[in-house]
DNA sequence: CTTTCTGCAAACGATTTGCAGCAGC
DNA sequence: GCTGCTGCAAATCGTTTGCAGAAAG
């Protein structure tokens, strides 16, 4: 993890009397590493934190704004660096076949236009936006490429 | 459920082999009826339909396209009618404090601009996309209510 | 009538938690 | 040194499944 991040991460952290201890570290580096929200047995593996630890830690690093959770396909949520720690705003490409999820960068036309619209709901129903979420679904390369395929 | 929907979902139902029966008319009305996502237990709990039987019916619904999945926050995935047997395209709206989802529709220059996109982003990765998920989250007026007050 | 569906209870897998000792700050 | 963290194993929770009898077309 950069000497940056880590700076970051422990300052989000303090107020919540949260520590940056080696396991914390290792998760978040692992997330910065992958570049892709994981999954916990993804973390788990990547950072040879005890699963139980990881579960705790990365509940702990969302509450603290450290982590976001992001909804994929079954097989549990993802977990990536929120956007103020891994410097770019981007949504998500889903694939519905294999499960993985990888970031993409929107246009400022679309982010401009959804920014609007956001605005507009809080005059018309009253809620209070704290995020959006833009994810597209459908099949990756590698599993068109699959999928004709004889041998599964 | 209004007889339009029954004549279309047992449609759907066919080509699987899957009847149209009492249960899955009463998961489908408690859809219908309540506007928006809902989780497995409030479905239990608005159709009467055993719990075992609630979660195999919403899979088969799923899979036949009837019924589509939406993830919210926690607390299990929810579900809804189609939009093909909902009359509507939408979007959600996710309170992050009571996990309540609600739907809204978005603008037409929105979905436009979506839906170009969504192109691009055939031609520059290769995805072939499916379906876009928009969703806002944030909090509810309900829970901007009780938030600054006293007891809970 | 044949095939699918239902309901129960048991199985399952992912996530959470209690507790005694270890480690940040 | 005080307070929070860790690791294990046991508890928990949502979800899935096997099976014998009921129901749909």
């Amino acid at each position: 993890m950069s000497p940056a991040t880590a700076a970051a991460a422990a300052q989000a952290l303090a107020p919540l009397d949260l520590r940056l201890t080696r396991h914390r570290r290792a998760v978040l580096g692992a997330l910065e590493g992958a570049g892709r929200p994981l999954t916990v047995d993804e973390v788990v593996q990547r950072s040879s934190v005890p699963t139980s630890t990881a579960y705790r830690n990365l509940g702990e690093l969302v509450e603290a704004g450290v982590v976001v959770r992001v909804s994929g396909v079954g097989g549990g949520d993802r977990h990536e660096l929120a956007e103020q720690f891994s410097q770019h705003h981007h949504h998500h490409l889903v694939c519905v076949e294999c499960g993985i999820v990888s970031d993409f960068d929107p246009s400022a036309q679309l982010e401009k236009l959804i920014a609007r619209e956001v605005d507009a709901l809080l005059a018309t129903s009253g809620f209070r936006v704290t995020q959006h979420v833009f994810d597209v679904r459908g099949q990756c390369q590698a599993c068109q490429a699959s999928d004709g395929e004889p041998g599964q």
